[in-house]
DNA sequence: GAATTCCTTTGACATAGGTCAAATAGTGAG
DNA sequence: CTCACTATTTGACCTATGTCAAAGGAATTC
């Protein structure tokens, strides 16, 4: 998914602010199960996955990485509440497998912002869907059994459930690895 | 906490401009246990809550209330995602006790967002900061012991955790009423 | 292609928290 | 003040899922 038909699809830009705004994006390819960001440092970017998947994450009292989201083909992928107020992030971003990414500072796309009323237009509708997601994902992990969590996890990332390891589902899901085997077999 | 106030915390906006944008909203007084939104729905209105509090809640498949969010003084209320995507709501939404709202309809609001950048940056931000503490919540539920997710509770909604029944709050947490009372007794 | 490391499955057992039912305590209407 | 209704607490019992440990499988590395 090129960023250029993505934005499109959000905002009708013209093709002069296209141009000016994904100019101000970098791209990049990083190879699988590097670290983008670490627990307590200040995430500077904002990543556009024009091919591949990430995931954030964070270690639990006992060492344990628990995934916190994943991260698809055609996303924004941060670590959301350190870019966008600049505080210590409390989790881990990594690329899952080989991928290339459109990158941008919070103070370049701070600019953009101010500049075009309609890119601010897609900051708020990128985020309000992020937050419709989570708030899907709360009432998944909130009430239903481990099962019907599973069920939920193939529908939102049909194309993440098959392409990890079950310990990183697992953890994403709120159950453990076991629990999550016994599930696929039955 | 007036919403001229509120507002000006948020964006550095002009008095015209605060005048102009809260003429928009229309004040109204609503009495307490008031449902403002019913589930299937489309949520029109948007509302800041000057005084009083409110919850979101859906009916699971035994037709037992499921808290979903509570919002105190200060914020801003609606079915978010059945507001913004206009789409029929998942949620009812209620006032837990007598309260002073200003109310603004979707199309009202969208009008705000076009005139003024500042507005829409003002909305990104409300929704930015509502993501945040979703994830907050979803890190609560997700690998918290009852009584830790109870503890969350008494961080984040201080002011509410005293003051409507038991079993909102147990619903909200994801645990049962029974556990939830023998929670605060040791 | 053998060695090493990582990932997944399986089994036995433990437990937090759920369910159901009943008793008790609060609250509001008249 | 009393009745009726609603919310909370308590007890006995149950189950889904966690924990711990070990054995298989896959996949990378040299």
């Amino acid at each position: 998914m090129d960023i250029t038909d993505f934005l499109s699809t959000i905002v009708p830009f013209t093709d002069d602010e296209l141009n000016d705004i994904v100019s101000h994006f970098k791209k990049e390819t990083v190879l699988k199960n590097q670290t983008l960001v670490r627990q307590g440092e200040i995430c500077k970017t904002l990543y556009f996955i024009e091919k591949g998947m990430g995931r954030s994450y964070y270690l639990n009292e006992n060492g344990k990485e628990i995934t916190q989201w994943f991260f698809g083909v055609g996303k924004f992928m941060s670590s959301v509440d350190s870019f966008f107020q600049q505080t210590p992030s409390l989790y881990y971003l990594e690329v899952l497998e080989d991928a290339t990414l459109y990158c941008i500072s919070k103070e370049d796309l701070d600019q953009l912002f101010a500049k075009y009323h309609k890119m601010e237009t897609m900051g708020r509708l990128v985020t309000t869907e992020m937050l419709t997601k989570m708030v899907n994902k709360l009432n998944a992990i909130q009430f239903q059994t481990a099962r019907e969590r599973y069920d939920y996890m193939l529908a939102e990332f049909p194309d993440i459930a098959y392409q990890v390891p079950l310990g990183h589902i697992a953890s994403y899901l709120g159950m453990t690895q076991e629990t999550l085997s016994r599930i696929r077999k039955g």
